[in-house]
DNA sequence: TAACGCCGTTAGATCGATCTAAAATCCAGT
DNA sequence: ACTGGATTTTAGATCGATCTAACGGCGTTA
């Protein structure tokens, strides 16, 4: 075989054995780093079963999805981890019911008959939420940004039934541009009207770190004047400075997880649909300090 | 054909035609968020072309880059682009060439024989170099971290030949671990011995993230004491403060490029060997200053 | 009228691994 | 040596799109 230059063809062998040895695996984005993070862990998940990963780019968009999911089946992948596009309806659920294909939703969720992985935002948020007030802080803020989907709604939910709990009046969620450069610029959005907060929990990192550069531009210190609160704890946390507390989803685990998900599926595709919330946990670092009484 | 649920079978195709629709993209780390817009890069003309791609992850080891191209073939890619795990030498060309399978080699080269897309490293080093000359500056390290390869020695190249064209001592590169926090803790290296640099370019983001972390952490303010310059201009340089100045690569293009000579070769394998090396940028913010005379 | 060219249609071979069923081989046990 | 059962080997069908060659219909020309 050696001599002679042999190549197993996969190609040959799928279509006669109706199995290919492929997973799709569609996301809304490439770089954000998270997504970085999750796609690392299901590569490796995935590797050791001695399959490939097909990765597609939604772009957050419902069409480009369903154009994105028909190019999958054509190439005959034996499942899909899907994080579904902003605006995905659960009607997709039916659909992909009838297509008899293996699919695993990862950190958002459409739909409760299909398997899902994620995190446990709304956990994550009342942690924040707890930690600040054990800190002295009432005055708490929420900056979002992005298209709004169950993680969103799940954080949002965490921070308000955390703060509704302990109290404190509800501040509107604060919603911030996409890019870093003019989340700083818009900083100022959180002490319009009457609101002073003293702390602010961030929707991920990326807003903590735009939030960070313009309290540094308008002179604020971060832990003396405002405390802040990262989400999804990814490199940069640590590497802030003052160094970001941050909520940490792991999605390298969850990469792994869903894809140990499909992998269960596609071997027993009658199973019941199953879900799995990865824990959160509370990095503290320097980014928060108690509220000195005035 | 809508009726009956016909999904055109690209297995059976590809088995007949010789042919997949699918691409390999095979890189040293997916959680690099320089790799991540390489990909995106990617993914854009590649999707365009009605293609799909198949990323594995080398870990930068060449005995897992055997396999995984190994993989990529069994699979029946129509080609691959790969940037080369570190250490990875120029005998893959005659490989590749025996396979007769169309690759380009994307960041990192090996060989002349394949086709390559990268930036010009050389060139965006000498700039970096000239720019903290031309403020005054003339004792400058060099930071680097990470494996050796084409990239690695380009960058080194670039700053020595400037350093050297401008009657300066080269300094000699210095090593920082690979995590950003170890990074900031070990800023002290730069100063060890008689070096007192004023001014340190930096061998990507990463590293100037964790040195400014480290400058930080000693009291050392970027700009008036010590200036700092980044390489690749991911999207943190924006957003760190004070706002690093960095040469920017482009790695979205260089994703495209890379993408569109794999197709070019594709279509005309017999194509002479094509390298495209994308122009670099001094992007300049306020991570650097003009050295007060003393 | 036969021969020819042009075009659209159709039947059947093809790609290579896999699966099945039939055929060939093996191994006791009498 | 022969038989029954088990095991291995082999031949051929199969997956579905694609490619080729043969075929049929039609118009043109000798």
């Amino acid at each position: 075989m050696r001599e002679l230059g042999y190549v197993y063809n996969m190609g040959a062998a799928r279509l006669r054995a109706e199995r290919s040895h492929t997973i799709g695996v569609v996301v809304p984005n490439l770089t954000n780093p998270f997504f970085a993070e999750l796609l690392s862990g299901m590569e490796a998940s995935v590797d050791a079963a001695g399959l490939v990963m097909i990765i597609a780019n939604t772009g957050d968009g419902p069409p480009r999805q369903a154009i994105v999911l028909q190019r999958l089946r054509e190439h005959g992948v034996d499942g899909i981890i899907l994080c579904p596009a902003a605006g995905t309806t659960d009607e997709i659920a039916s659909q992909i019911e009838g297509w008899k294909l293996p699919l695993v939703q990862v950190l958002r969720h459409v739909t409760d008959e299909l398997d899902y992985a994620g995190a446990d935002y709304v956990a994550g948020m009342e942690e924040a939420v707890e930690y600040l007030v054990s800190l002295g802080h009432r005055a708490i803020s929420f900056a979002a940004h992005g298209p709004v989907h169950s993680a969103y709604q799940e954080r949002v939910q965490g921070f308000l039934g955390a703060m509704k709990r302990f109290g404190l009046r509800p501040e509107p969620v604060i919603r911030f541009p996409d890019r870093v450069d003019q989340i700083a610029q818009e900083a100022d959005a959180l002490f319009v009207k009457d609101r002073a907060p003293t702390a602010v929990i961030c929707f991920n990192d990326l807003v903590a770190h735009g939030l960070a550069a313009g309290f540094y531009d308008r002179g604020l210190k971060i832990g003396r004047d405002i405390s802040l609160i990262g989400f999804d704890d990814v490199a940069d946390a640590e590497a802030m400075r003052p160094r970001l507390t941050s909520v940490s989803t792991a999605p390298n685990e969850i990469g792994q997880k869903a894809a140990a998900l499909l992998l269960d599926r596609i071997a027993q595709p009658a199973l019941p649909p199953r879900r799995w919330i990865n824990p959160t946990r509370l990095h503290i670092r320097d980014s928060c300090r108690p509220l000195s009484s005035s």
